[in-house]
DNA sequence: GTCTATGCAAACTATTTGCAGCGCG
DNA sequence: CGCGCTGCAAATAGTTTGCATAGAC
């Protein structure tokens, strides 16, 4: 209820029209730490709710193009999603695409922040390449 | 000649097998200053030269296994190119994507090979987000 | 000569679009 | 009540895969 009441007041922050879709959306983003794909949503969203694969494309959009959430690509062929607000960057295997979550530390988070203020903008996303050790051994042989 | 002979080394040094079509892809590497999508490349290789779509996309998923060049993606639903040892950064139109190189400054780019070079990463990439001036106007109606 | 790259045809999959009807504000 | 959101069906587009042949080393 309040986790619900706080969506729906993010929305209506975002200009964006309050429904059921949509607040379902939020809420699992909201629910989840670390990024999330469409089918992932799917999953969840069509047997609670009945939803359309393509309505949640079209709300990712809409959450994209208002800031809300933000979009990710690792090159897997499809594209994740997280909410803007986190403040991580990504370690991608080239190999597998197996993707890490660090936090950033603080003089790194300040200095793009401090970036980001001065140029005006909106979010920032730091991304690292690094074979994981998974393929790192696999390569030795 | 210079440059095809570079091209040359580039490629043995990388371990890929030198042909004419991934000669004359990287050498349009060289010579573009910003990113390039398969589309782009396709169209100066297979007028010039008569190669493959697929082709063209099995070159570019070779150039990036083996380092050469690193994969980019702006959320266009399409990936780009661009040789790996740029020092740059993005920033990317949120509502209609269109990408901005910058250069990075002295500071940042230090403080990330540090944190590179600390923890092991090969490569990164930074991408900021700001809606662009001619969405701002549409906006603002 | 062997192993890899290429071309051609076909498949795949994530994502988008058109249109009619329902629902939020 | 009006405009925007949703569902369903169908299309689009970037990218991948299988197989036979040509080419690099």
């Amino acid at each position: 209820m309040n986790m619900q009441h706080d969506c729906r007041t993010e929305l209506k922050q975002a200009d964006l029209q309050v429904t059921p879709a949509r607040l379902a959306t939020l809420q699992l983003f909201e629910k989840h730490e670390e990024s999330i794909d469409a089918q992932h949503l799917l999953e969840h969203l069509q047997t609670q709710l009945g939803i359309d694969r393509v309505t949640v494309f079209r709300i990712l959009n809409a959450f994209v193009t208002h800031g809300l959430i933000t979009k990710l690509e690792f090159g897997e062929g499809k594209a994740r999603y997280e909410l803007s607000s986190k403040d991580h960057y990504h370690v991608v295997c080239p190999v597998c695409r197996k993707v890490v979550d660090k936090k950033e530390d603080p003089t790194l988070h300040s200095l793009l922040e401090e970036r980001a203020k001065k140029y005006g903008y909106s979010a920032h996303e730091l991304k690292f390449t690094k074979v994981c050790e998974s393929c790192e051994r696999k390569e030795k042989n």
